[in-house]
RNA sequence: GCCGGCGUAGCUCAGUGGUAGAGCAGCUGAUUCGUAAUCAGCGGGUCGGAGGUUCAACUCCUCUCGCCGGCUCCA
């Protein structure tokens, strides 16, 4: 028979040839790099014959599937080393995740961190040992039985799940038995590197009525040398935790006498959020939005016709009464604007309207989901709602669509993920409107020449939306705009403008955020920038620092020069060595220390050094003051 | 909300039933100094909160609040 490779070459060679004799035969490097092959299209143990005419190719943990074939081997070492120990216990599933694996196990007894160290150790006397590990496949009943006599209470319930007549596969290595659709390394010495992280709780098949599992995270790499820069990584996420960096630089505090999931934001941070508040209104004004604002609460009649009280209900925080009647904190901002958009007649001539307003919102989360700025109970949405006609639809996509990428790009996102979600089922609205809105997002979509992921029927039951993830300095998503259609609403309210035609016609609305929660927002730029916002963010962009007594009346000249031309500059006249003013101004992250001694006194000017421990040299401070404003001007 | 872990000075953390500690930070004084920590002295805690066991509780038990890691959902 001929298997053909990628590179279009072929080879003949005699049926029942397995991949890893394939691949040995071609090259040992090869064959000692791939941990499954494709045949086919289709991803296999290596071990895998091959019996007629075939594609085949090879995958190593290069591979997004090698990857996950070598962890899901990964997470069975871990099953195989916890049943060594742990006889009683009952295995649930055990995938590979991004960078790592877990495995959802019942166990009689809570696991503690000496147990990880005591159970990576057998897992690498396993590795050492070297197993083979083999496929079989046996029927559905023959399966049932080995598990049932196994004890394995949770694989019988997933093969229970298994359409009839479907063969079930197993995968063995050594003693260990595990149910599996696989594939899997060919033994397993294969597994280079590994490391178990954490535990924690699970519930089985992610249901909270379920009994909770221990779930045991790990990860594992070909070599030392990855999994330890896999750590490093780890490591350096750690440092840059919006919550540390938080605290160490003076930003934002959550406490427990205010409550949970309630940002106090600090003199400093409350800077920044300033500079991210002028900035999107500025940007707003621009682009033809007008800015409103609304109250906090509202009686509960509002909530009742826009339908939170049915729909949002859990999330909202209870009503309170005042002189008999009912008000309610908002969770949202959109009945306010539409109320805005009631208060008189709107002519097709008035539209689009675009509205815009940074409003606070309080929603109830349950207290185990409260996350730092990340997840909180109050929080302000940068949000936005355009009413348009049916006309006018695709191009206000294309608007904010191109909006959202210059807002991210300013804040130095370069990269994104981009969802459309489509009709669901169960959807209010005509289709056609649903039709019409969703062909502008596509086509909006199209014009971004960038990829994008279509959810269908992912979209919220009132309309279909686009969203739009960003991607921080290592690569993890965050959600944070969102274009919205609704078709919800304006019925509720019964939403019109005047046509052309002197009728009455509902209008489009779309709801419309770029940054989603300013809390969050501003807690993935922490993480994004590790704390060293550039300088237009920055909350103190210069410390003119002193090196003696001398210097104090000049300092503060300078500073206050500084100040009165737009910067936020601070002086450091404290009776301190330099050296220590140097580093506390770094390790607060400032971009540019000044540092004047009598020299620059002499010479009217100040010895530049940046954050990063740059040496830039005296400059004039009226030049200095210059390149400042140079930089932090605005883009166009 | 649920499972597990944690809660001691502003911060990071020692302290396993018998008089609460360290470093950093803070305050006071000295020092006037050229690019990441000058030196000395001093103050600071109802040990998250409430209840219980005990002659005695930071330490053991119960409840509670908060934080951390997950589970479900989401900005």
């Amino acid at each position: 028979m001929v298997v053909t490779f990628p590179d279009r070459s072929e080879r003949r060679v005699p049926r029942g040839t397995t991949l890893l004799d394939l691949a040995a035969g071609l090259d040992p490097a090869l064959a000692a790099q791939a941990v499954a092959g494709k045949v086919s299209g289709r991803v296999v143990d290596l071990k895998t014959p091959v019996w007629e005419d075939s594609r085949v190719e090879f995958l190593s943990f290069a591979t997004p599937e090698g990857e996950e074939v070598y962890r899901h081997s990964s997470a069975h070492l871990l099953a195989q080393a916890v049943k060594a120990l742990f006889p009683e216990a009952k295995l649930a599933v055990g995938p590979p995740i991004e960078h790592g694996f877990y495995y959802d196990i019942d166990l009689p007894r809570t696991l503690t961190p000496e147990d990880l160290a005591r159970i990576e150790a057998k897992m690498a006397e396993i590795a050492a040992a070297d197993y083979p590990i083999e496929r079989a496949e046996l029927p559905r009943e023959e399966a049932l039985a080995l598990f049932r006599r196994l004890g394995e209470d949770y694989k019988v319930e997933i093969i229970e799940g298994v359409a009839a007549g479907d063969a079930i596969s197993c995968y063995r290595q050594g003693e260990f038995v595990d149910l599996c659709r696989g594939p899997h390394l060919p033994s397993t010495g294969k597994i280079g590197a590994f490391k178990l992280l954490s535990i924690a709780g699970a519930y089985w098949r992610g249901d909270e009525r379920n009994r909770m599992l221990q779930r045991i995270y790990g990860t594992s790499f070909p070599d030392a040398a990855a999994l330890e820069a896999h750590l490093a990584r780890l490591e350096e996420m750690k440092r840059r935790d919006h919550r540390r960096l938080g605290r160490e630089l003076d930003l934002f505090s959550v406490q427990e006498e205010i409550g949970a999931g309630l940002i106090l934001w600090h003199p400093k941070g409350a800077m920044v959020r300033k500079v991210i508040e002028d900035y999107w209104r500025e940007e707003h004004l621009r682009r033809g939005y007008e800015l409103v604002y609304s109250p906090h609460l509202a009686r509960v009649d509002l909530w009742r016709t826009s339908g939170h009280t049915e729909f949002f209900r859990e999330n909202m925080f209870a009503p309170m009464g005042v002189e008999g009647v009912d008000y309610q904190i908002k969770p949202m901002n959109c009945p306010f604007h539409i109320q805005i958009y009631r208060s008189k007649i709107r002519s097709y001539r008035d539209l689009p309207l675009r509205w815009a307003e940074l409003g606070t919102v309080y929603r109830f989360e349950r207290s185990g989901v409260l996350h730092g700025l990340m997840r909180v109970r109050g929080f302000t949405q940068d949000d936005a709602h355009i009413f348009c006609t049916p006309d006018q639809v695709e191009e206000e996509i294309r608007r904010a669509l191109e909006f959202s990428f210059r807002v991210y790009r300013r804040f130095g996102f370069a990269e994104y993920d981009l969802y459309l979600s489509t009709r669901p089922e169960k959807a209010v609205g005509r289709l056609e409107d649903w039709e019409r809105a969703t062909r502008a997002l596509e086509k909006g979509l199209k014009e971004t020449g960038l990829p994008y992921r279509v959810d269908e029927g992912g979209g919220a039951f009132y309309g279909p939306k686009i969203d739009l993830k960003i991607k921080d300095c290592f690569g993890r998503p965050w959600q944070c705009g969102t274009i919205q259609f609704d078709f919800n609403l304006p019925e509720r309210f019964g939403l019109s403008f005047v046509g052309e035609d002197g009728g009455r016609h509902y209008p489009f609305m779309i709801h419309r955020a770029l940054m989603g929660s300013l809390e969050r927002y501003f807690g993935i730029l922490l993480e994004h920038y590790g704390g060293a916002f550039p300088l237009w963010l920055a909350p103190v962009q210069v410390v003119v620092s002193t090196i003696t007594d001398r210097q104090v009346g000049y300092a503060e000249q300078v500073a206050a020069r500084l100040r009165a031309g737009g910067i936020r500059a601070q002086a450091d006249v404290r009776n301190e060595k330099i050296g220590l003013k140097i580093r506390e101004a770094t390790l607060a992250k400032v971009p540019y220390i000044a540092v004047v001694g009598d020299r620059e006194v002499a010479q009217g000017s100040v010895a530049l050094r940046t954050r990063e421990g740059k040496d830039l040299g005296a400059i004039a401070a009226e030049a200095f003051l210059a390149q400042l404003q140079g930089e932090t001007g605005r883009e166009e």
